[in-house]
DNA sequence: AACTTATCCAACCGCCGCTAC
DNA sequence: AGTAGCGGCGGTTGGATAAGT
Protein backbone atom coordinates (compact mmCIF):
# COMPACT_ATOMS: atom_id res chain seq x y z
CA UNK A 1 0.00 0.00 0.00
CA UNK A 2 1.28 3.59 -0.24
CA UNK A 3 1.32 4.26 3.51
CA UNK A 4 1.20 2.32 6.64
CA UNK A 5 -2.27 0.70 6.70
CA UNK A 6 -5.22 1.19 8.87
CA UNK A 7 -6.22 -1.22 11.27
CA UNK A 8 -9.79 -2.44 12.75
CA UNK A 9 -9.01 -0.18 15.84
CA UNK A 10 -7.98 2.45 14.29
CA UNK A 11 -11.23 2.48 11.97
CA UNK A 12 -13.16 2.29 15.72
CA UNK A 13 -11.38 5.09 17.28
CA UNK A 14 -12.16 7.11 14.01
CA UNK A 15 -15.72 6.26 13.83
CA UNK A 16 -16.45 6.69 17.28
CA UNK A 17 -15.09 10.20 17.66
CA UNK A 18 -16.76 11.31 14.32
CA UNK A 19 -19.92 9.56 15.46
CA UNK A 20 -19.27 12.04 18.97
CA UNK A 21 -18.04 14.60 17.56
CA UNK A 22 -19.19 15.06 14.07
CA UNK A 23 -17.37 15.87 10.67
CA UNK A 24 -15.20 18.85 10.20
CA UNK A 25 -12.39 20.19 12.39
CA UNK A 26 -9.82 17.38 11.36
CA UNK A 27 -7.11 19.39 12.91
CA UNK A 28 -8.34 18.43 15.94
CA UNK A 29 -9.52 14.59 15.40
CA UNK A 30 -6.37 12.63 15.75
CA UNK A 31 -6.14 14.51 19.48
CA UNK A 32 -9.85 13.56 20.07
CA UNK A 33 -9.53 10.13 18.97
CA UNK A 34 -6.27 9.28 20.39
CA UNK A 35 -4.86 8.08 17.40
CA UNK A 36 -1.34 8.89 15.79
CA UNK A 37 -2.25 9.94 12.49
CA UNK A 38 -2.22 13.13 10.54
CA UNK A 39 -5.76 15.34 9.87
CA UNK A 40 -5.14 14.64 6.47
CA UNK A 41 -5.09 10.91 6.86
CA UNK A 42 -8.10 10.71 9.07
CA UNK A 43 -10.29 12.79 6.62
CA UNK A 44 -9.60 10.68 3.63
CA UNK A 45 -9.67 7.55 5.80
CA UNK A 46 -13.86 8.62 6.60
CA UNK A 47 -14.04 10.03 3.27
CA UNK A 48 -12.79 6.94 1.24
CA UNK A 49 -13.80 3.98 3.12
CA UNK A 50 -15.52 4.31 6.67
CA UNK A 51 -18.16 6.66 5.78
CA UNK A 52 -21.85 5.32 5.83
CA UNK A 53 -23.51 4.76 2.23
CA UNK A 54 -20.33 4.04 0.64
CA UNK A 55 -21.00 1.89 -2.43
CA UNK A 56 -18.07 -0.79 -2.97
CA UNK A 57 -17.03 -3.08 -5.64
CA UNK A 58 -17.59 -2.84 -9.61
CA UNK A 59 -18.73 0.07 -11.41
CA UNK A 60 -21.49 -0.40 -13.26
CA UNK A 61 -21.94 0.14 -16.85
CA UNK A 62 -24.30 3.54 -16.61
CA UNK A 63 -21.69 4.91 -13.73
CA UNK A 64 -18.98 3.94 -16.16
CA UNK A 65 -21.03 5.83 -18.74
CA UNK A 66 -21.41 8.70 -16.67
CA UNK A 67 -17.83 9.21 -15.25
CA UNK A 68 -16.65 8.98 -19.30
CA UNK A 69 -19.43 12.01 -19.79
CA UNK A 70 -18.41 13.87 -17.03
CA UNK A 71 -15.25 13.72 -17.66
CA UNK A 72 -15.20 14.96 -21.02
CA UNK A 73 -16.78 17.75 -19.69
CA UNK A 74 -15.05 18.25 -16.90
CA UNK A 75 -11.46 17.33 -16.87
CA UNK A 76 -9.85 15.21 -13.70
CA UNK A 77 -12.01 16.89 -11.67
CA UNK A 78 -12.80 13.77 -9.54
CA UNK A 79 -14.78 15.22 -6.71
CA UNK A 80 -16.95 16.64 -9.20
CA UNK A 81 -17.38 13.91 -11.18
CA UNK A 82 -17.68 11.46 -7.72
CA UNK A 83 -20.70 14.18 -6.31
CA UNK A 84 -22.76 12.93 -9.17
CA UNK A 85 -22.44 9.35 -8.90
CA UNK A 86 -23.71 8.76 -5.02
CA UNK A 87 -21.92 6.35 -2.78
CA UNK A 88 -18.99 6.50 -5.09
CA UNK A 89 -15.78 8.35 -3.81
CA UNK A 90 -13.43 10.80 -5.58
CA UNK A 91 -10.28 8.42 -5.55
CA UNK A 92 -12.66 5.53 -6.46
CA UNK A 93 -13.44 7.17 -9.67
CA UNK A 94 -9.65 8.58 -10.07
CA UNK A 95 -8.52 4.93 -9.84
CA UNK A 96 -10.81 3.35 -11.71
CA UNK A 97 -9.90 6.16 -14.77
CA UNK A 98 -6.46 5.60 -14.42
CA UNK A 99 -6.82 1.49 -14.08
CA UNK A 100 -9.26 1.28 -16.46
CA UNK A 101 -10.71 3.95 -18.65
CA UNK A 102 -7.70 6.09 -19.32
CA UNK A 103 -5.95 3.60 -21.66
CA UNK A 104 -9.15 2.47 -23.37
CA UNK A 105 -9.72 5.67 -24.38
CA UNK A 106 -7.01 7.05 -25.46
CA UNK A 107 -7.26 4.76 -28.31
CA UNK A 108 -10.71 5.77 -29.11
CA UNK A 109 -9.63 8.82 -29.10
CA UNK A 110 -6.97 8.03 -31.84
CA UNK A 111 -9.73 7.09 -34.03
CA UNK A 112 -11.95 9.75 -33.29
CA UNK A 113 -9.12 12.11 -34.60
CA UNK A 114 -9.37 10.62 -38.25
CA UNK A 115 -13.14 10.70 -38.11
CA UNK A 116 -13.75 14.25 -36.49
CA UNK A 117 -10.95 15.63 -39.28
CA UNK A 118 -13.93 17.00 -41.68
CA UNK A 119 -15.40 18.87 -38.40
CA UNK A 120 -16.99 22.30 -39.86
CA UNK A 121 -15.23 25.33 -38.12
CA UNK A 122 -17.66 28.42 -37.18
CA UNK A 123 -16.36 31.70 -36.53
CA UNK A 124 -17.50 34.63 -34.86
CA UNK A 125 -18.82 37.18 -36.91
CA UNK A 126 -19.19 40.47 -35.59
CA UNK A 127 -22.80 41.97 -35.60
CA UNK A 128 -24.71 44.28 -33.89
CA UNK A 129 -26.01 42.94 -30.26
CA UNK A 130 -29.13 43.83 -28.87
CA UNK A 131 -29.45 45.03 -24.96
CA UNK A 132 -30.33 41.65 -23.96
CA UNK A 133 -27.44 40.22 -25.48
CA UNK A 134 -25.11 43.19 -24.20
CA UNK A 135 -26.47 42.00 -20.88
CA UNK A 136 -25.55 38.64 -21.53
CA UNK A 137 -21.79 39.26 -22.58
CA UNK A 138 -21.25 41.07 -19.34
CA UNK A 139 -22.20 38.32 -17.29
CA UNK A 140 -18.80 37.48 -15.98
CA UNK A 141 -18.01 33.81 -15.69
CA UNK A 142 -15.29 30.96 -14.89
CA UNK A 143 -16.68 28.97 -18.22
CA UNK A 144 -13.17 30.09 -20.03
CA UNK A 145 -11.33 27.82 -17.60
CA UNK A 146 -13.04 25.08 -18.73
CA UNK A 147 -13.16 25.47 -22.41
CA UNK A 148 -10.41 28.06 -22.88
CA UNK A 149 -7.56 26.99 -24.99
CA UNK A 150 -4.18 27.51 -24.50
CA UNK A 151 -4.10 29.79 -27.41
CA UNK A 152 -6.64 31.99 -25.94
CA UNK A 153 -9.56 30.93 -27.99
CA UNK A 154 -12.58 29.48 -26.27
CA UNK A 155 -14.07 27.03 -28.57
CA UNK A 156 -16.96 24.58 -27.84
CA UNK A 157 -18.11 21.35 -30.15
CA UNK A 158 -21.00 20.44 -30.55
CA UNK A 159 -23.26 18.06 -33.27
CA UNK A 160 -26.31 19.46 -35.13
CA UNK A 161 -27.81 18.77 -38.34
CA UNK A 162 -26.31 15.54 -38.52
CA UNK A 163 -23.01 17.45 -38.83
CA UNK A 164 -20.35 18.49 -36.01
CA UNK A 165 -19.52 21.91 -35.25
CA UNK A 166 -16.75 23.87 -33.84
CA UNK A 167 -17.61 27.42 -31.98
CA UNK A 168 -14.36 29.22 -31.86
CA UNK A 169 -13.99 32.45 -29.78
CA UNK A 170 -12.06 35.03 -29.12
CA UNK A 171 -14.14 36.55 -26.20
CA UNK A 172 -14.10 36.24 -22.25
CA UNK A 173 -16.67 33.23 -22.51
CA UNK A 174 -18.14 31.06 -24.56
CA UNK A 175 -21.74 32.09 -23.39
CA UNK A 176 -21.25 35.21 -25.64
CA UNK A 177 -20.08 33.30 -28.87
CA UNK A 178 -23.10 31.16 -28.60
CA UNK A 179 -25.14 34.48 -28.27
CA UNK A 180 -23.46 35.99 -31.27
CA UNK A 181 -23.96 33.09 -33.17
CA UNK A 182 -27.89 33.08 -33.01
CA UNK A 183 -27.73 29.88 -30.83
CA UNK A 184 -28.82 30.72 -27.55
CA UNK A 185 -31.92 32.29 -28.67
CA UNK A 186 -32.64 29.12 -30.66
CA UNK A 187 -32.06 26.37 -27.54
CA UNK A 188 -35.56 24.45 -26.32
CA UNK A 189 -36.92 26.30 -23.04
CA UNK A 190 -36.21 22.81 -21.61
CA UNK A 191 -32.48 23.52 -21.88
CA UNK A 192 -32.70 26.51 -19.20
CA UNK A 193 -32.55 24.51 -16.46
CA UNK A 194 -32.55 26.24 -12.84
CA UNK A 195 -30.91 29.00 -12.78
CA UNK A 196 -29.89 30.04 -16.30
CA UNK A 197 -32.40 32.51 -16.67
CA UNK A 198 -30.94 34.21 -13.12
CA UNK A 199 -27.94 34.10 -15.47
CA UNK A 200 -29.20 35.54 -18.63
CA UNK A 201 -30.32 38.62 -16.09
CA UNK A 202 -26.83 38.85 -14.44
CA UNK A 203 -28.53 37.60 -11.11
CA UNK A 204 -26.19 34.66 -11.39
CA UNK A 205 -25.03 33.11 -8.03
CA UNK A 206 -22.06 30.68 -8.04
CA UNK A 207 -23.67 29.76 -5.17
CA UNK A 208 -27.07 28.58 -6.62
CA UNK A 209 -25.19 26.80 -9.68
CA UNK A 210 -22.24 26.49 -11.63
CA UNK A 211 -20.97 26.26 -15.13
CA UNK A 212 -20.25 23.16 -15.16
CA UNK A 213 -23.99 22.08 -14.56
CA UNK A 214 -24.35 24.26 -18.21
CA UNK A 215 -21.40 22.69 -19.50
CA UNK A 216 -23.30 19.14 -18.61
CA UNK A 217 -26.65 19.85 -19.65
CA UNK A 218 -25.39 20.89 -23.49
CA UNK A 219 -23.76 17.87 -23.63
CA UNK A 220 -27.09 16.50 -22.62
CA UNK A 221 -28.71 18.38 -25.08
CA UNK A 222 -26.10 17.18 -27.70
CA UNK A 223 -27.25 13.61 -26.92
CA UNK A 224 -30.59 14.56 -27.33
CA UNK A 225 -30.86 15.56 -30.79
CA UNK A 226 -28.22 13.90 -32.28
C1' DA B 1 6.40 -24.51 -8.14
C1' DA B 2 9.01 -20.40 -8.74
C1' DC B 3 9.63 -16.28 -10.68
C1' DT B 4 8.30 -12.05 -13.26
C1' DT B 5 5.11 -8.66 -14.79
C1' DA B 6 0.80 -6.19 -14.65
C1' DT B 7 -3.00 -4.38 -12.22
C1' DC B 8 -5.49 -2.55 -8.40
C1' DC B 9 -6.32 0.68 -4.87
C1' DA B 10 -5.44 2.64 -0.07
C1' DA B 11 -2.59 5.98 1.66
C1' DC B 12 0.46 9.83 1.35
C1' DC B 13 2.18 14.33 -0.44
C1' DG B 14 2.20 18.91 -2.05
C1' DC B 15 -0.35 22.56 -3.62
C1' DC B 16 -4.29 25.81 -3.63
C1' DG B 17 -7.99 28.76 -2.01
C1' DC B 18 -10.39 30.42 1.87
C1' DT B 19 -10.74 32.44 6.40
C1' DA B 20 -9.48 34.52 10.66
C1' DC B 21 -6.42 37.33 12.88
C1' DA C 1 -1.76 43.83 3.44
C1' DG C 2 0.48 39.92 5.19
C1' DT C 3 0.44 35.50 7.26
C1' DA C 4 -0.72 31.20 9.51
C1' DG C 5 -3.83 27.47 9.77
C1' DC C 6 -7.21 24.82 7.81
C1' DG C 7 -9.97 21.88 4.57
C1' DG C 8 -10.03 20.07 0.16
C1' DC C 9 -8.26 18.42 -4.12
C1' DG C 10 -5.53 15.93 -7.68
C1' DG C 11 -1.26 13.46 -8.54
C1' DT C 12 1.74 9.93 -7.08
C1' DT C 13 3.50 6.02 -4.55
C1' DG C 14 4.13 1.40 -3.29
C1' DG C 15 2.35 -2.96 -1.15
C1' DA C 16 -0.90 -6.72 -2.17
C1' DT C 17 -2.65 -9.65 -5.37
C1' DA C 18 -3.61 -11.72 -9.91
C1' DA C 19 -2.09 -13.27 -14.25
C1' DG C 20 1.35 -14.89 -17.24
C1' DT C 21 5.60 -17.50 -18.34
Amino acid sequence: MGGVAWTEEEDDLLKKCIQQYGEGKWHRVPLLAGLNRCRKSCRLRWLNYLRPNIKRGNFAEEEVEMIVKLHKLLGNRWSLIAGRLPGRTANDVKNYWNCHLSKKLNALEAEDREITRDVQVIRSQPRNIGSSSVKRSQVETPTDKVVQQESGVSSLTFDADGQSHMLESQHDNIYSCLDQQGIVGDLPMDFQFEGFEAMINGEGSSSQWDWDDLLLDMDMYNDFFS
